[in-house]
DNA sequence: CCCAATTCCTATCATCGCGATAGGTTTACT
DNA sequence: AGTAAACCTATCGCGATGATAGGAATTGGG
């Protein structure tokens, strides 16, 4: 599971992408348009500001504000800077990489072999994507849910096997 | 994180897997092999009978056995039977899915987009990975280690950043 | 210059899932 | 009978998570 902080953290991002032109926006503003308890985000915008992503002002006109183009934002960055590294195993982790107590050699562990697979394919997704591009999704998503037509059903590039395309 | 319940089933399958001729395996066995504490082992291995992949025997020479072949058992499957589902979001799970209290429209959700592809791109290759593949690879690392080649290493299909290969 | 709005900082809390253990009951082979 | 194993139920410690409380520092507007 995603954790809550990365959520919130990715709602307000998208938010303040799309507010780039207002100047500061306060922290209240945001909780109050994306349902975020405002206390807790304004813990979040800390770290994000602290990581270098924003720039925040103080006192009234204060609030926060992107420090960096859209484009340059990547979202796997985000996630980390907030709920650390998402390698489903420890040793997997380049960051905060430790040896398996379980595992009796890390060359030869099936866990290991299979779950590197899928580390590496959330990686490919997660800091393959830029938050500008999430903008543009998101609002191809609108689009496409007004003409009654999803993004992500496209016919090719097929499920390896059918019945196992979204199962859970 | 995949919880250690996963990782021990996921051990303790192989290693049925490549006993499948001995006939039935006692839990203290695998567990001494594995280095799995064994009354974690045993609930584990009880839950894997109980969703059909094993079969036991009980009294002197009983033990557990997988009950199907190595080829139909979808790693997917074993994970979510022993560790529920693994969908990054909670609207993201088709057999327990609940909508997000904090999110206002599920369709121009910007988190959601995001964790689909992730979560997509997990079921991919968990559940198109099976017992008998993840057994075989095992052995071809082992013997590619021997050779000093490491089967991940494949300079086709680049990644789709060059820094982005295998960061965290 | 004072007030209010806002960021910034520290501490604390309740809850929950996880990994693990304890201690037994039942089954079945020799 | 005796023993080895699966099977069952209950419980526990611990840390991470999500969230709140209360205030201190900063800065613009009147
Ligand atoms: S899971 Fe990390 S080495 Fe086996
Ligand atoms: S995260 Fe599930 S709808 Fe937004």
């Amino acid at each position: 599971m995603l954790p809550m902080k990365s959520r919130y953290a990715l709602k307000a991002l998208v938010f303040l992408a799309r507010h780039q032109a207002d100047g500061p926006v306060p922290v209240a503003g945001i909780a109050a348009a994306e349902a975020i308890p405002v206390k807790f985000l304004e813990a979040i915008l800390l770290e994000l500001r602290n990581s270098g992503i924003l720039t925040s002002r103080r006192g009234p006109t204060g609030g926060y504000q992107l420090r960096v183009e859209p484009e340059t934002v990547h979202l796997g960055d985000v996630i980390r800077n907030l709920s650390g590294p998402m390698a489903p195993l420890p040793c997997l982790s380049k960051t905060a990489y430790h040896r398996c107590t379980e595992c009796v050699d890390e060359a030869t562990c099936a866990v290991r072999l299979l779950m590197a697979d899928v580390h590496a394919a959330t990686l490919r997704i997660v800091d393959g994507t830029t938050l500008a591009q999430l903008v543009a999704r998101v609002d191809a998503s609108a689009v496409g849910e007004a003409e009654g037509q999803s993004e992500r059903c496209r016919p090719e590039q097929g499920p390896v096997s059918a019945k196992l395309d979204f199962i859970d």
